[in-house]
DNA sequence: GAGTGGTCTAGACCACTCA
DNA sequence: GAGTGGTCTAGACCACTCA
C-alpha cells in the first residue's frame, strides 16, 4: 500500500512535537516515522501523518487483527491509539474506504470490507445481459485439476516454472445458455486444500471462498480484453461453432501489497451479453 | 452533478447560523439553501454545505466563468466568496478534483481540467499495444458526413428521430496497420460548424476540439463491449477478411449534468492490441 | 441517551512555486 | 517573501443507529 517515493526529510516532525505541550505521549508518532523510514529503502522518505496511519491500519488488516466483516475500532479510539487527532484518522480511513478495503456505516461503525457480505455475487464481473434484470447470472463448477504451472502463468504469479497450481473450470450462465466459460489458475502454495466440495459449499463464489477458507482477500483486478474465434473445447463448452467471435478476458487478481494471486481467462459469448465500463 | 435525494429537512441551518457571532454576512449560505431546495423538486431536500459549494462551483464551470485550462480563485478567496471556511471549500474542490473537473497543483493553484492540456491524446482510450511503447497510436480522419440520426442514435442523444447529425469516420493506427475503425455521431445542434478542416486543425483529437471549438467538455464515457465478426466496409477499412473477430465498443460520452453528447462505435483489431481495464 | 460516523470551523504550520 | 495548495489539531454539533 505504501508508495515509495523521493520525499525530502525535513524538520517537520520535530516541530510537530512542539505543537503539543499538554504532556501527552508522542512516542507513537516518533515510532511511526521510524517505521516508515525503514520501509522505504532507497533514500530518505517523508510521508504525511495520515498516510502513516493508513499504513498502520493496513498492517492490522493484513495481520488479521480485524477480519473481513468485523468492525474496526471507532475513529476516536483509533485517534487515541495512534495519538493523533480524529481528523487525521478520518483522512486515513477515507482513503482506505475509497480503495474499498473498509466500509463506513454512519451511526454503526467502520467495517472491514468482505466479499462474503457484499450483495453482488461476482464483485468484479463487468458482463451484463443486454436486456433483462441486472443479476441473473450464476456459476456452475465443471472440474478441478492439479497442474504444473506453465512458464507464463508462473511468472504472472511470481512463481517459477513448474510450480504446483490448481486449474478450476466453470461456466457462467444466465438461464440455459452458457454466457461464459472460465479457466482459473491458482498457486497451490496459497490454496492448499481446494476441492470440488469446498467450492460448491461456497456456491462457486470464488472470491468469497478465497477469503473465508484461505484468508486471501482480493482487492482489485486487472483485465486485458481481446476478440477471438472460438475453437475446439471452448466452442463446445459454450455450444457455439468454431470461428464464432468470443470476448476473451485475461484477468490477474491482486491481494494486499499488489501481490498477484489468481489468473483467470474468460471466454464470453457476447451475442446477448456485453462488457460494461465507465471511464472517468 | 447534484444528486437528488430524500434528505430530511431539519433545523441544522438555523443552528448553523448561530455558530458565527462576529457579524459576518450569512446571506449567501441562506441563499444556497434556497437554491438547493428549488433544485430538487420531489419533496424537501438537505445537502451538506460543501456539496452546495460544489454545486455553485460547478455552475461557474458550466457558465464559463472559469474556462478550461484557467485557474479558479484560491481556496481562501472562494471561502470568502461563499462565506464558509477554507476546509469546506477544500472538501468541495476535492470531490471535483476526484471527478477530474478540476486539477490541483500545490503552490500554483487549482485549474479547470482541459483535454487540450492533458498529455494523453486520447483521454478515455483503453486500447493498448500488446508490446511496445505506451502511446504510439495516432488518428487519421477518413470523412465527415451530414446525416439524419436514426431512431436509436437520436434517442441515445436525447433527440427525436431524424434530427440532424454529423457522422465522422476515422482510423486509429499504431504504424502502418489500422488498429481500429471508428464512427462518431454528433448532434448538429451542438456542433454546428464541424468540417474536415477544423478536425484536422486539431490533429483529429476530437475531445480537445469539442472543448476548444464548441465549448463542450466531455467529463466521462460509458462503454459496452462485444466481440463481432468483421463484415463488408469495416473489414476492408481494417484490411481483414470477412469473419475476422473484432472488438466492438459502443461508447456514449457525457458532459455536465450527465448529458450525452456523442456516440461512438469503434471496431478494434485485437491481434496485436488489447483493451485494458482495472477494477476496484 | 450513548455511541458511531459526518460536517464545519478557526487557526497554525508545512511543501511548493514564482518573482 | 508572498501566495498557493496540503496537513494537522481541537472542538463543536449534526445525522444516524441501537438498546
Amino acid at each position: 500500500m505504501l508508495k515509495k517515493g523521493s520525499f525530502r526529510v525535513n524538520n517537520s516532525y520535530i516541530r510537530h512535537k512542539t505543537y503539543h505541550t499538554d504532556g501527552r505521549c508522542r512516542f507513537i508518532s516518533l515510532r511511526i516515522v521510524r517505521v516508515m523510514k525503514t520501509q522505504t529503502e532507497n533514500g530518505p522518505a517523508y510521508q504525511p501523518l495520515y498516510r502513516q496511519i493508513k499504513y498502520l491500519i493496513t498492517e492490522s488488516l493484513v495481520s488479521g487483527e480485524w477480519r473481513p466483516g468485523e468492525s474496526i475500532p471507532s475513529e476516536v479510539e483509533l485517534a487515541n491509539r495512534y495519538s493523533v487527532s480524529q481528523g487525521t484518522v478520518r483522512k486515513a480511513v477515507t482513503e482506505l474506504a475509497d480503495q474499498k478495503l473498509l466500509v463506513r456505516h454512519q451511526g454503526k461503525g467502520t467495517f472491514v470490507a468482505s466479499h462474503s457480505e457484499e450483495r453482488t455475487k461476482f464483485p468484479f464481473l463487468r458482463i451484463r445481459p443486454d436486456r433483462g434484470d441486472v443479476e441473473s447470472l450464476s456459476a456452475s463448477l465443471l472440474d478441478v485439476w492439479r497442474i504444473k504451472l506453465d512458464k507464463e502463468s508462473a511468472a504472472a504469479l511470481g512463481l517459477t516454472e513448474g510450480a504446483s497450481g490448481w486449474l478450476i473450470r466453470r461456466l457462467l450462465s444466465p438461464a440455459g445458455e452458457a454466457a461464459a466459460y472460465e479457466e482459473i489458475r491458482l498457486p497451490v502454495s496459497q490454496f492448499e486444500a481446494i476441492s470440488e466440495s469446498i467450492i460448491e459449499k461456497h456456491d462457486c463464489m470464488l472470491y468469497s471462498m478465497y477469503e473465508a477458507a484461505f484468508g486471501v482477500r482480493i482487492l482489485f483486478v486487472e483485465e486485458r480484453l481481446k476478440a477471438q474465434q472460438a475453437e475446439g473445447e471452448v466452442a463446445s463448452k459454450l455450444s457455439v461453432s468454431a470461428g464464432f467471435p468470443l470476448l476473451v478476458i485475461d484477468r490477474v487478481s491482486y491481494t494486499y501489497g499488489e501481490r498477484p494471486v489468481e489468473l483467470r481467462r474468460s471466454y464470453c459469448n457476447t451475442a446477448e451479453h456485453h462488457y460494461r465500463n465507465r471511464i472517468l
